[in-house]
RNA sequence: GCGGGUGUAGCUCAGUGGUAGAGCACUUCCUUGCCAAGGAAGAUGUCGCGCGUUCGAAUCGCGUCACCCGCUCCA
């Protein structure tokens, strides 16, 4: 672990620096002042995200019979994200608190009784001041002094430091103005007074065509999935797919985030890794095998099995996701969240969140949601283009229910509507018809969407692997040594090449010729500069996994039987072993892959 | 967007109105038989950017941009 494990702004600022200096990451236009919220990958960067967007790639489609790629544009119609909901979602209008600066949406607010109380500023013993018209609502039942205490806390909370502690500062030329009942216009928790409704629209405005006028305008995707969707009916039927199957894609989204921030964490360019997995509805799947499996804890999810619906499916997915980040050297650091029913979205039956310890807290990395079937539905009703998919299993089926079985099925179903705690639920006539298009084996297919962001990935394996220990020396002076312990599957390089002395001709032509002979199916790194020890150092800071070192054993110095053999050694343990020439390549790809 | 902080060499930072510095890193040469060795030489900055005050600004003022910390959300 770090020596700096407790203070985390200083574990940060370590990363960001040496993420600089060696090329992972660099400030986007960084000789014109740098562009807020947005960065770029230095040529080990590149490497290490390439390296992860192969594994993602290759786990979630190559290696699977039943996800396919897709490499959609990031402009599209409009009307998607209108449809999507993203136009209306992400262009709420909100009001800011005056005291904390907090936002609300403006139609959140829920009319209040109370009195106003106005200041006009605060300031603290240690000379900090506050110059603004403070206005705030002491509610009916609030006591006087629980309502300055209160103003007071929230202001230190935003003033940071500067203010000291809460209770020393004191709120100057208290007034009390009118009562007011059912206003709208003070921040439900704090109490502050709203500012001005203003629009905040995260989506990235632009223009399709040259004369830019306001039908022209269109906006840089803020998710890669709904190109998923929108494509689904292509892929569906150019495919030779059946339910269940998904779609993969790996692209760039954009938010116009009012706050990038933790480094790479939250920028308004991203990269997205996104699957849609389609499956049956859940009435589909008892028709087919008479009944739905149910998960408990323990539930063998290695192989999908017909009988799964929505929540197997789902638990199936968060399993195959964790392996993956096993797989990437995250298996320690990951925690679940399992949003409760409070915290979902009305058309979403279940979302687990997978974050990530990072020096700034624990983050998500990977959202995982059963949306149902609400994307292409909405899809569907705006385009009034079909969503639908025919299953010829199920037809067949279905075709052997009784009238009553139907029945049964017709009225669990409006049961379950009739219980639901969160959006309209369907009217009878609505689930009558799609229960008719079901029987006859035509559904919208529902949807599991493990969505994963590649940059807080890449930051994520750099975090994780980012370690100081120091070291000292033997005259007695200490020095930090840093190591980057990358799995060797994302490392950017996999293999550095060393002659052990450069004034050697007979050892640097030897290392040249492994080098070559490696770098042709691993990425490598040939130097000869400087001492041994250093070179070894200088990997170790980029996260090298291995190192091969071409000394005079290989050259038969010391006998025939360590002839072309070389030196390997282990970033981690530092551990060597001397291995043949011949037999390198077979010893390191399954290590590296 | 609001509040607080920061911005000087590739990196970490010193420099409070008078000729821009240190350590590490980097380049070249010599030396070097396995974990940041040694020696010699060398390159590097419009002190984030702009405007102002001043005989003179890295330093003072104003503005601006970026980053960090809070408010946030969910890739």
């Amino acid at each position: 672990m770090s020596t700096d494990a407790k203070n985390p702004i200083a574990q940060m600022e370590k990363i960001v620096s040496l993420c600089k200096r060696r090329g992972f990451i660099f400030q986007s236009s960084e000789i014109y002042g740098g562009c807020g919220g947005v960065w770029d990958y230095g040529p080990l960067g590149a490497e290490l995200k390439r390296n992860l967007r192969t594994a993602w790639w290759n786990t979630m489609t190559r290696e699977r019979e039943d996800v396919l790629g897709l490499d959609a544009s990031i402009l599209m119609n409009p009307a998607i994200w209108k449809a999507s909901g993203h136009v209306d979602t992400f262009a709420d209008l909100m009001r800011e608190c005056s005291l904390t600066n907090k936002r609300v949406r403006a139609d959140h607010v829920d009319p209040q009784d109370g009195v106003v109380m106005k200041y006009s500023g605060a300031k603290a013993p240690n000379g900090w001041r506050w110059d603004r018209a403070i206005s705030a609502l002491l509610k009916n039942s609030e006591h006087i002094e629980s309502f300055r205490k209160r103003i007071r806390a929230l202001i230190a909370q935003n003033a940071g430091e500067a203010a000291g502690k809460p209770e020393e500062i004191e709120l100057l030329n208290e007034e009390k103005i009118d009562a007011v009942n059912g206003s709208v216009d003070f921040h439900p928790e704090t109490g502050g007074i709203l500012g001005e409704a203003r629009p905040f629209n995260l989506m990235l405005k632009t223009y399709l065509g040259p004369t830019a006028t306001e039908d022209d305008v269109t906006y840089l995707r803020p998710e890669t999935a709904q190109a998923i969707f929108a494509q689904f009916k292509n892929v569906f039927d150019s495919s030779r797919v059946k339910v269940p199957f998904g779609i993969g894609q790996i692209g760039k989204a954009f938010r116009n985030e009012v706050t990038p921030k933790n480094f790479t964490f939250r920028s308004r360019e991203f990269e997205q890794m996104e699957l849609e997995f389609f499956i049956k509805p859940d009435e589909a799947v008892e028709i087919i095998s008479g009944e739905v499996a149910t998960w408990h804890e323990g539930a063998d999810l290695s192989v999908p099995q017909p009988n799964w619906g929505w929540e197997l499916w789902h638990r199936y997915w968060v399993d195959q996701r964790t392996k993956f980040y096993q797989g990437i050297g995250l298996g320690d650091v990951l925690e679940y969240y399992w949003q409760t029913p409070a915290d979902l979205a009305h058309y979403a039956r279940a979302c687990v969140d997978i974050l990530c310890e990072f020096p700034f807290g624990t983050e998500e990395l990977e959202g995982i949601a059963a949306r149902g079937d609400f994307d292409l539905s909405a899809h569907q009703t705006a385009s009034t283009k079909s969503q639908e998919i025919f299953d010829e299993e199920l037809k067949t089926a279905a075709a052997k229910l009784t009238d009553e079985q139907k029945e049964a099925l017709i009225q669990k179903r409006l049961a379950a509507e009739a219980a639901k705690t969160k959006g309209e639920p369907m009217p009878e006539a609505a689930v009558r018809a799609w229960f008719e298009r079901l029987f006859k084996g035509s559904y919208v297919p529902h949807v599991i969407e493990p969505s994963a962001g590649l940059d807080r990935m890449a930051l994520a394996v750099i975090a994780k692997a980012f370690s100081e220990t120091e070291k000292v020396d033997e005259k007695g002076k200490k020095e930090v040594i840093t190591v980057l312990r990358l799995h060797p599957r994302v490392a950017p390089i996999k293999v550095g090449v060393f002659p052990l002395l450069k004034n050697k001709p007979e050892l640097v032509a030897k290392a040249r010729e492994v080098y070559a002979l490696l770098k042709k199916h691993l990425n490598c790194f040939y130097d000869e500069t400087a001492s041994i020890g250093r070179r070894y150092a200088r990997q170790d800071e980029v996260g090298t996994p291995f190192g091969v070192t071409i000394d005079f054993e290989t050259c038969g110095e010391k006998g025939p039987e360590l002839q072309d053999t070389v030196t390997l050694r282990h970033r981690d343990s530092g551990e060597q072993e001397r291995v043949k020439i011949s037999e390198l390549l077979g010893k390191l790809l399954p290590l590296v892959s």
